[in-house]
DNA sequence: ATTAAAAGTGAGTAATCACTCGCTAATTAA
DNA sequence: TTAATTAGCGAGTGATTACTCACTTTTAAT
């Protein structure tokens, strides 16, 4: 049987001839812009393309000049954000985080991970919104999400833990969980951050709360030292 | 000025107003069953009223003989879950757990509130689907999200572990950033379960997975033995 | 300056949307 | 049994939907 390519395949072919922000007519950017603003505030389901053509202020007719159908205005919105997770070059940042690693102690190193992976979040903040509620219905993008963000970090970080084990910085647990906390932490950094925000978690900075949440991390709430 | 009630407050007498699901007709329920299937599938937008009708084996008119519009519809199934969360008599569950705390440890209580949790996203797997959806957009159902479950359980938790740091079970950390912990643990544990089951994950099982991250939580994943 | 291509327009399209209404069928109260 | 209420129906409502197309304007290449 012949599998028509994945969205994933399909994804990294259509970001090769995704435009540049660069070389878009100020209309297209408008349209762009409008689209993340109103998907963002009310889904892509709940937007009306004469609501965007309106935002963006535009002619409905030249929304369709430049995206085929409307969801392809989705996916321009949530490809490149996609992209930004996964693609090599900036994963790259990820890739230098684990690259020293040996020079570096783990508590350091997830650190720098947490602080990265929280500004990426807020410079993409509406689009990321917009990627995780599609996510939940199109199972194609919930799938490239996995792809690219989950699955490329998963590698990494599994073996940055196994390597970490072994020079006896951390315990010997399987490495799934330890992955998993580590995620765990991050999520939660981030969701506390960005929907929960009350008196007590804004009485720290972002910092503070970064090296709390290692600190957790590394040597759990518990108290050892009796 | 005189507010409106806040959604909470509405929903709360929208709940005394509920129709048990025994005092329905075969029809409401089939356009309940109907609904759930179709929101949780496609989203609230993205399902319409015919939609539900031919699902559910019933004239249009029907729908709305029982509901005076969609939305209302969107409530009336969204509400039970957000009382199940939050009404006394079923946090009680958590109350239970958190009432005889002098008589258990930490770990036992976490793991507890864990199983428990994770039943309940079991339980109820569809009807949290659409609330999390919705959540992203209707500020109204975030807010009593956020309100019931969250708000709720904060304040028996910080309760819980200030008792416990000061028995000398845990560290002398700030509340929040362990209430963070904890919640974080416990989402990790149910997102990796629910939307990531890779094969590596269901290894384990269930209560493995439980007392990993209990373990986890409590000393950390760091080594302390040298 | 000429020409071809691309960008932009807005009225128009069929389909679908949530919802209504006048009606019949079934259930309950008296 | 009769009267009154509720449940169920489905054709019909105007509004809105994503999208098209014939047309004009702008841009770019020769």
């Amino acid at each position: 049987m012949n599998k028509p390519p994945t969205f994933v395949e399909g994804l990294l072919q259509y970001v090769e001839e995704l435009k540049d922000e660069s070389e878009m007519t100020e209309k297209q950017r408008n349209i762009l812009r409008a689209s993340v603003k109103l998907f963002a505030e009310k889904g892509f389901h709940a937007s009306s393309t004469s609501e965007i053509a309106k935002e963006a202020g535009v002619a409905e007719g030249t929304i369709f000049r430049h995206y085929k159908s409307k969801k392809d205005i989705l996916l321009a919105v949530v490809a490149p954000v996609l992209v930004k997770f996964a693609a090599p070059f900036i994963l790259k940042d990820v890739r230098e985080i684990f690259k020293e690693q040996n020079k570096k102690t783990f508590s350091q190193i997830v650190t720098e991970l947490y602080r990265n992976r929280i500004d990426l979040v807020l410079a993409n903040e509406k689009h990321i919104r917009i990627l995780l509620q599609e996510a939940f219905f199109h199972d194609e993008i919930r799938e490239a999400l996995i792809a690219t963000v989950f699955t490329g970090v998963k590698e990494m970080a599994n073996k940055l833990i196994e390597a970490k084990v072994e020079v006896g910085e951390l315990r010997p647990l399987p490495t799934q969980a330890v992955f998993r906390a580590i995620l765990s932490s991050m999520i939660g950094l981030v969701l506390f951050r960005q929907v929960l925000d009350t008196d007590e978690f804004t009485q720290f900075s972002d910092d503070e709360q970064i090296a709390l949440t290692v600190d957790i991390l590394l040597n759990g709430i518990g108290n050892h030292s009796i």
